[in-house]
RNA sequence: ACUGCAAGCUAGACUAUCGUCCCGAUAACUAUCGGGAAGGAAAGUCCGGACAGCAUAGAGCAACGCGGCAGAUAAUUCCUGCUCCUGAGUAAUUGGGAAGCUAGUGCCACAGAAAAUAACCGCCACGCUUCGGCGAGGUAAGGGUGAAAAUGUGCGGUAAGAGCGCACGAAUGAAUAUGGCAACAUAUUGAUUGGGUAAACCUCGCGUGCUGCAAUACCAAAUAAGUAAACGCUUGAGGGCUGCUCGCCCAAGUUUAUGGGUAGGUAGCAAGAUCCUAACAGCGAUGUUAGGGCUAGAUAAAUGAUAGUCCUCGACAGAAUCCGGCUUAUCGGCUUGCAGUAUUU
RNA sequence: GCCGCGUUCGUCUAACGGUUAGGACACUAGGUUUUCAUCCUAGCAAUAGGGGUUCGAUUCCCCUACGUGGUA
């Protein structure tokens, strides 16, 4: 449970991630793009999550699969600690968007995806 | 032993912890247990099918594809074997293609007399002559151009020449015999010889109805109302109807714009031209029989991370309806057969 | 997923199967000008890659690579 990562705690709505891509707010730290938008959906994980690479830089989908596997091991392992910046009483759509040139190790990888999130739940 | 050619196989292994998707059972709303979880190309979408919807009285045209023979298959233009032509290679082997220019039309730049009913320079006899040639013919041996110039060489023949005749060849299609299921090959006979190009238009023969799982079916919601314009109401608008035409049927409203609105779920969807092993038939594609197995099924979309050990230190790369082939990418490793070179026996 | 279309100098483009692949802008050099710009002259530079048909392919045919559009 501590460590899970199931299809309740992602983003699994087409018109979610429409309304998210169209009226979210972009944050941008290092190699990841952070998309935020706060719902008044009431659900039970208050964060839902979704994981992206996009197709023009990274045109095999061996590439772009590899990219969301360890962005979502990088959440996995954090997801307490990431959670706990976010205001708990409204519910969270975040979209992951790795831009970077190069992959990154594990480590590093969730350095920097702890400094987006601070960044974005300080705004 | 080295170099190469062809065919085929394989695609790191194991342990521990955390985590993802599906199925089943127990719980009852998120847990536990058990089972399963990417490829030889899953890719490109170049062909062929299955499956689904629509269409289909019938006829013609158009469009597209294919074109040696036989086999194999659910099916094909792919595949397998063979025949012929041609390019590469010392060879094993391998790339390409194969009906018809004697149905018609077109094209063949530059050069050349002429690029297709051949005659510029030549050669030849005849007539005239002011002896320089001119006229009306015959001829295609020689000349140079070009990718290609009217079957090559020699002898005879002739005014000069010419397949005009002969000998030896070349090519084409025909008959007969032999071999082969056949394409075709070999031999003999007699015949003919006025270019190339159909991956030029085209002709002949054969094949193809169209669209594609975002197909399609069901549930829920919606496609509304209004306004404007055009055409029409049996003298037929429009639709069925698909590339077009004929033909057949239905027909009083139809079309367009504006306006506002939907796009969620279930099935299709995993037991099949199925996979593995063995035997048999066949040169092979492939088929038959026996035994065993159930072996991904998601819908923002699942196989990853960390630690350790071993080795040859790990390439290309990720299913989305499913199969058969082709093509392309690929670090390496292994097996079999064959060719060439060198050495030894 | 399924179905189409295209690729020519650095950029935008032209071409009947037949020249050394043409033009404009850009770039380089020279000239004109006191200098710069304009203008003039010359140069540089391409048929996506591979194979085939043909005497000869940018053009015709096949394969591959890349780009791009449609379809709810």
């Amino acid at each position: 449970m501590l460590y899970s990562l199931n299809k309740r705690e992602k983003l699994s709505n087409k018109q979610d991630i429409q309304t998210l891509f169209s009226k979210g707010k972009a944050f941008f730290v290092a190699p990841i793009q952070l998309l935020v938008l706060a719902t008044d959906k009431k659900e039970l994980n208050n964060i839902k999550v979704g994981f992206a690479a996009p197709k023009k830089k990274y045109p095999k989908a061996v590439q772009r699969n590899r990219i969301k596997r360890l962005c979502k091991e990088a959440y996995r392992l954090q997801k307490d600690e990431l959670q706990a910046l976010f205001n708990p009483k409204q519910s969270w759509h975040i979209m992951v968007i790795y831009s970077g040139k190069e992959l990154l190790p594990l480590n590093e990888l969730q350095k920097a995806l702890y400094k987006a999130f601070k960044k974005a739940s300080h705004v």
